[in-house]
DNA sequence: AATTTTAAAAATATCGACAAATATAAGTTT
DNA sequence: AAACTTATATTTGTCGATATTTTTAAAATT
């Protein structure tokens, strides 16, 4: 990596990203769908080879994982991608189920057009993108996730969430690629929420949206015993 | 700040502690109690002299404070002290009302022996420490409102309240040394939270937790005003 | 044989120097 | 005088080298 390496922003202009920026989400990425094990070390010296930079940026991005809680830091002891538990999982679906909750009451008390407009459109965004290309399905899902508690007026909030977003996506990777959901329709999941959101019937959505996150939390922890993560 | 800078640990042993942590502790108080102000440039040049260290601990260390949302990075163009607001403010009020309340009814529910004396340790530390000595005060205070919902079996939740506080600690100091809380007993307050606790009784500690927060707030509030943050 | 000591190897944390980017100031054109 | 260029000065972000610390392995001691 070096730093001439460009993004193009949603206007068309190019703007220079900072090795550190690129380094952090690759190696968050790789953290997320598993390919880094829990546990595991991250040596510096082999990240430096692996991600093709210098210490500095491979450092700076592990200070970064390590608030956002997926890497561990033992003083002069070096990195590690964090442990995973059953007992975690259960504690980020609980914190999702009550952080979202508020927030989502919030957006939809404060909601005005442009929000419901957003809203159908990431919607609409994540259904035409086949399930079978992982990465940018992913990327859909949680922008529609993102959007609907984005009208609730609290970026600390927001940030809270999108944390444990994260850190629930690794536990559904840990879980494995299942071929599909058995007796479950996601996409109705998904369009339920999305037409009580618009309706503004907070309680309805509510209970659609904690509905969804309890019923994939269910169905991971059964995929979790056959994975060697025990129930919490 | 060289590496050689020991720590003594509770049993007396010592360890060493790396600049990075030193750094990001020092900068952290600094922009706690306001010596830093809100919206200044953080100039890795000056901090290294400031700090006398390296660059590499300074840039980690600002990466951690950003992650608290203590410090602002833009890319390419450094780092700044994060910026303060009245909006923020009543966010951090609202967001630890909901999130502490969370914690100490689950701390309450799951309270033992253990938790209880720790609590009452915590608090007597408190009493004991005068209010002129501001930085063992802030100490001690922090330490009870932490051991409070130490028993929620949750960490993140912790953390996130953890996070809160700090935050919340800037405003405090911005409002100004004040020479006391008029027409407030916040001795009395602490005493009704330790009570409420110590009698497992979980609606009357969160009254009593939730009156100080937003007892506070609504005198930090009105001193805002003098020192240039508008209401939200 | 188990423990302690010593020595070598590996890895972390840090520094100082440099290249790339941004901000500032001076000069030029409209 | 305002707006655009150009040149200069800062400052950031990055790299490679080095000093400390921890880990591993071997040797010595109980």
């Amino acid at each position: 990596m070096n730093r001439s390496d460009r993004e193009i922003t949603p206007d068309g202009s190019t703007k220079s990203v900072s090795i550190t920026q690129q380094v952090y989400e690759a190696l968050r990425d790789k953290i997320l769908i598993g390919q880094m094990e829990p546990g595991a070390r991250l040596k510096v010296e082999s990240l430096k080879s692996m991600l093709d930079s210098g210490a500095s940026p491979i450092r700076e991005a592990l200070s970064l994982l390590t608030s956002d809680q997926l890497v561990e830091r033992l003083d002069q002891r070096g990195f590690r991608v964090a442990e995973v538990s059953g007992a975690q999982f259960d504690e980020i679906l609980r914190l999702r189920c009550a952080l979202e909750e508020m927030a989502l009451r919030e957006s939809i008390a404060r909601a005005d057009n442009a929000w419901e407009d957003r809203l159908v459109l990431a919607h609409h965004r994540m259904v035409r993108t086949p399930r079978e290309n992982t990465s940018a399905f992913e990327e859909q899902h949680k922008s529609f996730h993102q959007e609907l508690i984005s009208a609730c007026n609290s970026p600390i909030l927001v940030k809270f969430c999108d944390q444990l977003y994260d850190l629930n996506i690794r536990y559904r990777f840990l879980a494995g690629k299942t071929k599909s959901y058995p007796s479950r329709d996601v996409s109705k999941e998904h369009a339920d929420i999305l037409a009580a959101a618009v309706d503004r019937d907070a309680d309805a959505a509510t209970e659609a949206l904690l509905t969804h996150y309890r019923k994939t939390g269910q169905f991971l922890a059964d995929q979790f015993e056959d994975h060697g993560i025990a129930p919490a």
